[in-house]
DNA sequence: CAAGAACTTGCGTGTCACGCACTATTTGCG
DNA sequence: CGCAAATAGTGCGTGACACGCAAGTTCTTG
């Protein structure tokens, strides 16, 4: 056990994470500025100063969940086989690191789709940018500007699949709408349907 | 007389903002904390609560000018001549947007490289995206997913090509740098330097 | 097993966002 | 030309919040 230490902290920042999600869920997009911090704490069963010492912000707490994910973009693109083009490898990576569990319609739609949270969702996705343009690098042997641009692109592309994900008109699964979206970045001259 | 009231509020509106900014600048982005909200209020010439009835944050009202800029972006596009082939026109017009004036390096740091700003800055960007997706989908007469993915990936873009034209090393007009950056996205075969 | 580091918690404080009520200015219409 | 309705600015009061500080508690390490 090098690091109970470690766990535990990933543990109860994972309990504040999912507790204030749901419980803002619980509100709806209107009304989340009920969801107070004293209730957040006592859900995820720790002091509301405790909280404090791992969020600085209702926004960011509700968003943690999300920015973690992203932060394993890197990762998840190291993780596809060497000889894998760049395009379908970031593609793949995408995909099984966003789908993996399909995520929840309703928290993805209160992260995505309430304007208080605009500002804390973008840097959640955008938290990801950094470890996505180091892998992209690795790969490609390139430095410098090109590699942030398509790891950024990428990223914003993502997003906006996620918003097309939570039409209620399309009703296709996550994956679908991540390739068709990537695809429109990576092979501009096709128009995918 | 187009509205009086308008355009008064419109005065009012930038007096906060650069108003916010400057005092931001003073202090420097590890003194964001020492702006308060009366120094910024006083500065601009209106009462604190006339302030809040503009932005509902500090973080607002001092990015509300780059989210002013960026909300143009699709009227730039669509002042591009019609027979253009789509990426330099995306390419010119958003060259014309953020270089016209040449944006103020200190401004544009604060904003960009404050981490209790990059929320609040990545929203201020991501204003740009619906406009000019709108003005991508007009001129390409595709409509849905890929025109938003594109208008994403190039306000992304031009997020990264600020950074680096913050960076001290490379000292580059902004414009080049934007340009490079949207190479990258346009035609990715072609590492440009 | 003891010293010290890391984490949690309670308390106190300065700041902030916003609802409400009131005044002043502008606009549109008879 | 004035009068009513709409809109903007302001002062006050309130509830919530982020964070510094100083304990107390639990884990790590030599």
């Amino acid at each position: 056990m090098s690091d109970l230490r470690a766990r535990n902290r990933q543990a109860t920042r994972e309990a504040i994470t999912t507790a204030a999600l749901r419980l803002a869920v619980e509100q709806g997009p209107g009304g989340l500025a009920l969801v107070r911090v004293n209730d957040i704490a006592s859900a995820a069963g720790v002091s509301p100063r405790t909280y404090n010492n791992y969020f600085s912000s209702r926004e960011e707490a509700i968003c943690g969940g999300q920015a973690d994910q992203s932060r394993r973009a890197g990762d998840a693109l190291r993780a596809r086989p060497a000889g894998e083009p760049l395009d379908v490898a970031v593609t793949e990576a995408m995909v099984g690191l966003f789908t993996d569990p399909e995520p929840d319609r309703a928290g993805l739609r209160m992260i995505m789709l309430t304007p208080e949270l605009e500002g804390e969702a973008l840097r959640a996705f955008a938290v990801g940018e950094a470890s996505l343009a180091e892998a992209i690098a690795e790969r490609g042997g390139e430095t410098g500007l090109c590699p942030e641009v398509t790891a950024a692109a990428v990223v914003a592309a993502i997003r906006v699949a996620g918003r097309h994900w939570l039409t209620p008109a399309a009703n296709q699964p996550f994956a679908d709408v991540i390739r068709r979206a990537l695809g429109c970045l990576f092979s501009p001259g096709r128009t995918s349907r």
